[in-house]
DNA sequence: CTGTTAGCGCTTTCAA
DNA sequence: TTGAAAGCGCTAACAG
């Protein structure tokens, strides 16, 4: 208790600063510094206790911002999408969020549905002071991102790999060869292809991955719709390509939401929970699949392994070496009714 | 084209300072600071000119963290939930995002799904500096809040307000009251009531004005089912309930999620599109239920126009003072196949 | 209109 | 181990 601090009076408004707790634990400031420090520095125990104890009685919180005027660290991570949008951005994004405040990292989302949008980021915002920024827009290449925020270090989930990033991406490959081959050993011979926004390169790998894994298991491609989003929407319509005698053996769409379009385009004119008609194939494994209406099969990744990831590279980032290759997470085939 | 800048050089590492851009326009820092500001300054045009000119040469960019330390404001939104798992956020989460983007805010999403993780971000974060919270979980009151961050203004939106904190509430009575006329209007006598985590305020309310208005109409309320919380698989338990003979003519669910399963459940043993030996009524008007596996009969409000309320808080804060009522954003009645 | 001068709250040499 | 002092990058009086 000491009754006469020597220093200004705290301002509660603002909240009290070290200065305050210097004066009244009868240190100076950078001891105050030192013992708020969590690498180890010089400071005797107890002079340790009498800062710790002042700031308790202060109700103290070292300022960040200002901290990280002079660290150069903000303890700040952005997440870049186009939008939230889509139903697969909410399993991940609790996942992720959960991760990075465990890593006592603060997450701050920023949503770039247009290439213009990137400019007002440039001029505004604290973004450019981030000590991280997670990739999943397709707006924009390493590059640019690194130069936005003035953080070098940005990780790419966008498939836009760059060898001075580190990128993280699902191993399309392994679900998609395995629902190919659920659909052959179930007999099908012919197949449609329904494709999602095909300027994004995610899509157009998996595009690839598909086409590939056909012609692999001599299924033939009789038929491409473009749904043009990963909308249930734009499935719904792409839906009606299917109502007509002559159907492939079976239908693969590169999200489950276009998948589920097409269910329910069918349902509205034959009325069975499943198309009995064809087999039905999605992709993404959205929990929305685990629901009974939408019994969808479809190609997955551990969402969780892939957050590790992320997490990983955020807390070391010396985990990277400039030229390492994409981390990938395998994804696999779950099997439901319609596949 | 100033060839010999006479500060210090350029750092690229860390970017462009004020100070190199006042050397080159042969300026005093203080004007930089001028030809930056939003609001009007004394300032010549031609120097204003001359620093615009520096600055894009340079690439510079005002560092906003040093900025906030004497201006005290951060531009930065913390948005406050228990989780985003919910169907529901999906779709407001974007449009907030958007919003706050417009205002030139960046949204910080803070996590806080169990009270003590409260303690680590007051350790933790740049949290404390941010100009606004937009508070949805329901962990903690208003006062906890603007202690938390140090922000002494939080908008309340988890239907815990409070004297000294805007907050904004849907009026769920217009809606729901809508929903049970409808009902009745139907034939139905007697109702079910499907409830979420009732240790949340919101859903206590919303419980209060079910029963309230299922007794203005005359209908009994002949069951209620706990279904734990806002989710597919509550819902789905909670449907055995209504699997015998002997059922409610109506059955409402407090949220879309316990609906859509409910409506499963019930599928699972009659394989009807809709179940056909009651009516089910939803809350929430998830985009999902404009999918045609779930055309449930719901309440829901225009999520654009709570949104608003929000910003023009956010913008304005000095358009709350304290003791203003919440603020409420009608519900409406939205009838589909199920109600 | 402009430049000078203090800070904002904190970290970090560098002597002591 | 400690404290003084010099910044980090910027804004805000205050004279001129």
């Amino acid at each position: 208790m000491n009754d006469k601090p020597k220093g200004e009076s705290p301002k509660s408004a603002t909240g009290a600063t070290m200065a305050d707790v210097a004066a009244l634990a009868r240190v100076s400031r950078a001891v105050v510094s030192r013992a708020f420090s969590v690498d180890p520095r010089p400071i005797s125990p107890e002079k340790r206790e009498r800062v710790l104890k002042a700031a308790a009685q202060l109700g103290y919180q070292p300022n960040l911002l200002a901290q990280s005027l002079t660290t150069k660290r903000t303890n700040l991570v952005a997440v870049v999408v186009n939008h939230i949008h889509d139903l697969s951005d909410l399993d991940l994004f609790d996942c992720l969020l959960n991760a990075m405040q465990s890593l006592g990292k603060q997450v701050l989302f920023i949503r770039v549905n247009s290439v213009d949008r990137v400019e007002q980021f440039l001029r505004n915002g604290v973004a450019h002071h981030v000590d991280a920024a997670l990739v999943w827009s397709d707006f924009a290449d390493a590059a640019t991102v690194r130069q936005m925020f003035r953080s070098d270090f940005a990780v790419m989930l966008n498939g836009r790999p760059d060898p001075l990033s580190p990128a993280v991406v699902p191993d399309s490959t392994i679900g998609i060869r395995a629902a190919v081959r659920d659909a052959t050993e179930k007999g099908v011979r012919t197949a449609a292809l329904v494709t999602g926004r095909e300027s994004s390169p995610v899509e157009q790998a998996r595009i690839q991955i598909y086409l590939h894994a056909l012609s692999e298991h001599g299924v033939t491609l009789v038929q491409t719709v473009r749904a043009g989003d990963y909308t249930y929407q734009s499935g719904y319509q792409a839906g009606a390509s299917f109502l007509s005698d002559k159907v492939p053996d079976a239908v693969f769409c590169t999200s489950d939401a276009s998948a589920m379009g097409v269910l329910d385009a069918c349902r509205a004119h034959f009325p069975e929970s499943r198309p009995t008609r064809f087999r039905l194939y999605g992709y993404d494994n959205l929990s929305l699949t685990d629901f009974a209406a939408y019994p969808i099969s479809s190609v997955g990744y551990d969402q969780e392994e892939f957050v590790e990831h992320i997490a990983r590279f955020v807390a070391e980032p010396n985990s990277f070496t400039p030229g390492d290759p994409p981390v990938s997470v395998p994804t696999r085939f779950i099997s439901r009714l319609t596949g």
